[in-house]
DNA sequence: CAGAAAAGAGACAGGTCTGTCTATATGCTT
DNA sequence: AAGCATATAGACAGACCTGTCTCTTTTCTG
């Protein structure tokens, strides 16, 4: 699994890789980069240096292609993380961790916000299921830290800290990682700093 | 100036208004609904019942149209916002009444986001300037109402509200508004709370 | 080695996209 | 009444879109 922030950039298509994969990896920075809609199939194709019918007979249809992109965006990104965080000692520390790990993946090269929400954004409900798939097992995964770190109710927190993280990533696409830095640390220290939070 | 949720989702071409109007109001709600690159010349002008010619009069390219809804967008949702907390009686009451304002928002039929989130994660950084305008003039009117509030400083307040309100708006898009509310609540009743706000 | 599966190259179809053009009708202003 | 801006109606161009098809070559496997 690849664990870089260059390969979650993605390392682009190579000569010796074969004929699907050039073309995953090839839709997976275009469509990254570009958008959804913004990226043809006829450009995939020439990218990748693949027949037209070599390219029909692993991906029936775009669709297919798309959902293929986000699958492997999202064992990517939540290897990337698991990866990044690995050294915390305990899940206190894991979550204390994710904001700096989130601003690094802000200021990594070619950043330009969260594949899912870009996705979501431009699909709306035609969107592939993976769009809200990825953001309901990465909450469930920061609410499995949550627990074991003990902080309760779990769930609670979880939704409090994606909420926080989901405006940093779009605070950082618009106007950079600089400016989502300050308020994701602050969000991440008030919802960790202790269970005197606020009840609506 | 359109202040209802109603009006904000757009009342539609009518029949009475001149080509330039109908042409507007007809792009408002399609590319609200649908998306800018989904959306199509054509059938704006088909669903519109305007001459081709007398668009391309009005709007020199479907960019300029695009930049016109987005001005037109900033506009009535900036004039929904004031008009929505004008009951409140000072600059607190007014920070402390924008959840349920938000919350309103994502309930409201037909929501889908924010047009300036989702303009620019379609179209990147090839996006209209207005996408992050009207971000940075939020901003700035939160900080006002921040400063009134004797919460200081008011630029950090704001970017921390305004994060919060960012990751709602994705969360409500996404999950829809049950999920939103709750952390939207607890967030920016953290933030208010005063300034013992932890530091990075 | 022989047959099958996969890949390459590219023509083609049918649709949609933005934007231009011609021709005609309507309504306002002077 | 005359002239002009604006409207309608719709053909048209040229590009791009997804997806199908044919034909040849390579590569893998039994």
């Amino acid at each position: 699994m690849f664990t870089t922030l260059d390969n979650l950039a993605g390392p682009g298509p190579q000569p010796d890789q074969d004929a699907r994969t050039r073309v995953l990896e090839c839709a997976y920075r275009l469509f990254y980069r570009h958008g959804l809609r913004a990226t043809g199939i006829d450009r995939i194709i020439a990218e990748s240096g693949v027949a037209k019918a070599s390219f029909y007979r692993h991906f029936p249809t775009k669709q297919a292609l798309v959902e293929a992109y986000l699958d492997l965006r999202h064992a990517r990104w939540m290897g990337w993380m698991e990866s990044r965080l690995s050294a915390a000692p305990d899940a206190r520390a894991w979550l204390a961790a994710l904001p700096d790990a989130l601003d690094d993946w802000f200021r990594a090269p070619g950043f330009r916000g969260c594949a899912f929400i870009n996705g979501h954004a431009e699909a709306g409900t035609e969107a592939p299921a993976m769009t809200v798939t990825h953001k309901r097992e990465l909450a469930a995964r920061i609410a499995r830290a949550c627990a074991e770190a003990g902080l309760a109710p779990p769930d609670e927190v979880a939704a409090d800290l994606l909420l926080a993280t989901e405006g940093a990533i779009v605070r950082a696409q618009m106007e950079g990682a600089d400016a989502a830095r300050g308020p994701l640390l602050r969000a991440f220290a008030r919802v960790l700093a202790g269970p005197e939070r606020a009840a609506a």
